[in-house]
DNA sequence: AAATGTAAATACCGATCGGTATCTTGAGAG
DNA sequence: CTCTCAAGATACCGATCGGTATTTACATTT
């Protein structure tokens, strides 16, 4: 290895995963290198410490998620329909995640709150992104006559958010998509109640 | 110290804060030592290993909170009062815990989920009785006329649980109760728009 | 081809980890 | 009052932690 962006992008990749599974303090910079190949040199030639290290793993893992959801949501042309994508984008996720490990939001906010601020900063700004992103989507829906007008916008959306990520929570630690499916399902007929008769 | 029952008794206690706040693995027998003034040799004389001190832990933390939940379930004459009962206990709970660190079953679930088999299938446990208690609730409710009876059981209590912890999450790591308020309000237009109108 | 600068490998640091072995002490039984 | 036995305090174990200092090696410039 000579090439230091490479070998930065290396220790990303690969701590992302370790991160997002075992969690901050139980992934050992030792557990890196052994990921890696690479050695403890390289690592903290590229990095001034581990936080640095899951700081970077956790911007890259969002910048990943992000990218999947908003893909999703721009294939859909309405806002129920987008709504929905971003149900089926989570429900995936949980059998085949692109990061291992479950949601990194969910996964470094619990961790973080109490003790982790550089890392909480991060978790509660991506946290306001993907609120206002679903936002969005609610309003222009109501704009353009897709969505009923008395839907109350902040409750609907911090709900849809708190159900995904809840659900999330309970099908992962019971190995099971069967709960995340029933909070969709019902999701779904909710979404389906406020919206008007175009043919969607 | 001579009693060891008042010893152990002491240790969970102690341990039952660290081990929400920290996490399993953040948490360390030192840290229980100095938060009991109790020494490693008497930790180890009451359990065998970390494991079993976290798995103590965690079933008195349930205990406490499952109870409480009980309590203000059982105070509440209805099904749609006992829902939100509920609701009100865990907004109360956010800004005032009775175990420092939040949520002992979604900070468990969460950091058990991939790496700790025994403190993972309690948390499954534990979630089971929670889903049961939720749908007793409204089953009773459907049957007493209270509730109506086109709802659908298994989507809506999902979908109660997994908000709540989700909002729970997201409230904590924002470390503001707005959050979970736009929630909470939420599912009790939710519930209202189930209730069936007797007095309530 | 020699020199240079830096990326990365190696070796090492004190601190702390979970756990154990041993010693001390105190409460109950006689 | 003394003996006993276990609860708990002390001291210690190897392993591993995050982090650093030093050395090696590779790629670039001339």
């Amino acid at each position: 290895m000579r090439n230091p962006e490479i070998t930065r992008q290396l220790i990303i990749d690969k701590s992302m995963g370790l991160f997002n599974t075992k969690g901050y303090q139980a992934t050992s910079i030792s557990d890196i290198t052994q990921a890696t190949g690479i050695t403890k040199g390289a690592i903290y030639a590229n990095f001034s410490n581990k936080e640095e290290v899951a700081i970077a793993a956790f911007e890259a893992a969002l910048k990943i998620v992000m990218k999947e959801i908003r893909g999703h949501i721009r294939a859909a042309p309405t806002a129920p329909l987008k709504l929905k994508a971003v149900l089926a984008y989570y429900e995936e996720y949980i059998g085949n995640p692109p990061i291992p490990g479950g949601c990194p939001v969910l996964n470094t906010a619990v961790e973080a709150d109490d003790n982790h601020p550089l890392l909480r900063s991060r978790v509660v700004r991506l946290i306001a992104q993907l609120k206002d992103a679903l936002r969005q989507i609610v309003h222009r829906g109501m704009v353009e006559g897709q969505l009923q007008s008395d839907l109350e916008v902040e409750g609907f959306v911090m709900l849809f958010y708190a159900a995904i990520e809840g659900a999330i929570m309970v099908s992962r630690v019971e190995g099971d998509r069967e709960s995340f499916r029933s909070v969709r399902q019902y999701l779904v007929k909710l979404i389906d109640g406020y919206t008007l008769s175009t043919i969607t």
